[in-house]
DNA sequence: TATATACCCGAGTAAAATAGTCAAGATTAA
DNA sequence: TTAATCTTGACTATTTTACTCGGGTATATA
């Protein structure tokens, strides 16, 4: 059980870019720095948060990602949905109707793992990306 | 995000053992049938169990497995760590001193992943092996 | 307009983790 | 003895993950 580095990445950066972009777009090329993320890998990223309307693109000399809203109001669940890291722990092949193992009925363990799928969403749906960034700047305003 | 197949073939082969095991030794072969899991992966996941005290075994003809501790003094964050499930969500080469990529300081999300951690691990902690149980057997009693 | 900066996008690949298999043996009840 | 059952270590196929690459397009600015 363990997040993969394309979620950890996607929030890694969005904090950065949450730091960085009161003063204009942020490129990848410093995020990639300053998080120690490949630039490549970032590219991959960011391409699917923009799909899903967390980031605005600007393209050209001086351009780079903003926020598309504001970080309190911007979910975990949401970034982690549009990177594709999905918290799944049920085995069902059909997951409305039919259980594990194509039969009709749940397994043993079914309910077990529908509440802990549940308790860890509460968790993301709860933080928001503003609880990540650094308490200086947001004192400041 | 999600259980590894281990974790959760364990937490549903020893629901099946808690079921079954009142009348004695409940053999891997059963559990394998019942609950669809291959045996030789089943003898995989029994061995650690047995290692880490969870279950005891007869050997020979009429042998099995037995819980060693009641179902309802079983937590599932002790199945887990048997069976080495982890939650690991943090990224730290060296867990105790340094943060990610090798820096002394931690990174801007060290914080939210060590709190979602804990998050799950609180719920491994609540949930007993007799939460699975059927309520039937339970009643009898 | 030339050039550098940056995003855009689809493929491809190497490494790691997972899931599952197997063979040969030891122990015990009947 | 024989069949049932656990014991152990090793092996392999598949899947997932993490990352790379190449060849674009758009835009600012010198
Ligand atoms: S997890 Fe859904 S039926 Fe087993
Ligand atoms: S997760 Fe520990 S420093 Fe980044």
């Amino acid at each position: 059980m363990k997040l993969t580095s394309k979620g950890r990445y996607a929030v890694m950066a969005l904090a950065d870019l949450a730091n960085f972009n009161k003063t204009g777009p942020v490129p990848l090329r410093d995020i990639s720095i300053r998080q120690g993320i490949s630039l490549f890998y970032l590219e991959q990223i960011f391409l699917k948060l923009k799909k899903h309307n967390i980031v605005q693109s600007t393209r050209g000399s001086g351009g780079g990602y903003v926020l598309f809203k504001n970080a309190d109001d911007l979910k975990l669940s949401e970034i982690f949905s549009a990177v594709d890291e999905k918290v799944k722990t049920i085995n069902c092949k059909r997951e409305s109707k039919k259980g594990c193992n194509g039969k009709a009925s749940k397994c043993i363990t079914h309910n077990l793992w529908d509440e802990l799928e549940l308790h860890i969403n509460t968790f993301f749906n709860q933080k928001k990306l503003s609880d990540l960034v650094s308490k200086k700047d947001t004192q400041i305003r």
